[in-house]
DNA sequence: AGCGCATACGTACCTACAGTACGTTTACCC
DNA sequence: GGGTAAACGTACTGTAGGTACGTATGCGCT
């Protein structure tokens, strides 16, 4: 491809401010994400923020920065998601339905940059990954151990706890994502059910 | 970066037969893995098995493939691994230890190689993920629902419930090898604990 | 007012790597 | 013994991440 011309001259643009912060090159980069796919280049995100890759790298950082900064961004997404959700409902495995609903809805909304997030880009993906998953399973776990001390058990289960529910959560909306025969309540409900009862259940006989 | 000379000379080798077959591709793509990281190049996989680059797309077929079949290959040890760590096992809160110890234990003696496959390369790796997580989730859904028939249950969460299993396992697992604080068993005895029971457990007052 | 320095860009380049066209050598078969 | 197929390395192309450098504007200082 021949080097993109932005079609401004070089040199500081007239009226002496920037003619796109960090949020907007981070707005630019999800739709250049919602229209080519995630494997975007950094001159299409670029070009669709109307500026030149060294702003990119001025603005963000690199590659491995913008990945880390729109994985933040779609976490903070569903973490503001649930809270909202599940605010004032009493623990329960209805407020686990709304917990569990509310993330597959987010993710649902957001699909093209959760697929980004879940390993689209080249880096280090297996770090990034896990620290996509560690802003939504740090207040997480902080809600559970609380509870399990509230309800007289052992929280030392919590981080580990948190971690599984927050995978189990990622892959089977990567698995949900690809095959749309079931609503996010429906999923929802059947998750709800191994994560609240767990495998243990009884014979009917 | 130069050319990588691989010191034979163009042509046929003496004695008619292949250099390396595919095996041997994926084993030398291994153990460049293992040590140069998840980002190795695919001539330095080449140049580690002793050929060029256009033998590694004779027998594999580019870095998808290559992908793939590195991620088929641990995805068949860990099923291996953890069938016969639970054969003979009745169906049972102990079964589920093993099985989840014997997970993380295959993940352990593999650790760069589930790094690369969990998100290293930079492919559709959404797509590539989904496709080595139902290798372990396929044949555990297949057990889950006749085990839920059997008992007179539902079998229709039988796939939900193996994706949800296999992406506890894979997060869980990338936490795990950067913390070690917690030895495999141990970790699988908290899984098991949420996994067998579930979140609903009674106050102990 | 005019001069210098910091600021905010775009242009043009370098490098690395995935993927491929082509030539070269050996084996096999009639 | 000659021709074809198999097996391989060399050398190239395209693309994308990252960077050095030049250029135009704003601002403070004299």
């Amino acid at each position: 491809m021949v080097t993109v011309s932005s079609g401004r001259r070089p040199g500081r643009p007239a009226g002496g401010k920037q003619v796109v912060d960090r949020e907007l090159v981070l707005d630019a980069a999800e739709r250049a994400i919602r229209r080519d796919g995630p494997l975007v280049s950094l001159e299409a995100i670029a070009l669709e923020a109307g500026v030149t890759k060294p702003v990119i790298y001025a603005r963000i950082g690199g590659r491995t920065e913008l990945s880390n900064a729109l994985s933040a961004r779609l976490a903070e997404r569903i973490v503001q998601s649930v809270l909202s959700a599940i605010a004032g409902q009493p623990v329960g495995r209805s407020a686990l339905v709304l917990f569990l609903a509310a993330n597959l809805e987010t993710v649902a909304a957001n699909r093209e940059l959760f697929l980004y997030a879940t390993g689209g880009s080249s880096d280090d993906s297996p770090q990034r990954s896990l620290y996509l998953a560690s802003q939504s399973a740090a207040p997480l776990a902080a809600q559970l151990g609380q509870w399990r001390t509230a309800t007289g058990h052992d929280p030392a289960v919590a981080e580990a706890w948190s971690y599984a529910i927050v995978g189990m959560l990622q892959l089977t909306s990567l698995w949900w994502l690809n095959q749309v025969e079931l609503t996010a309540h429906g999923l929802a409900e059947q998750l709800a059910e191994l994560l609240w009862s767990g495998l243990r259940t009884p014979p009917i006989a």
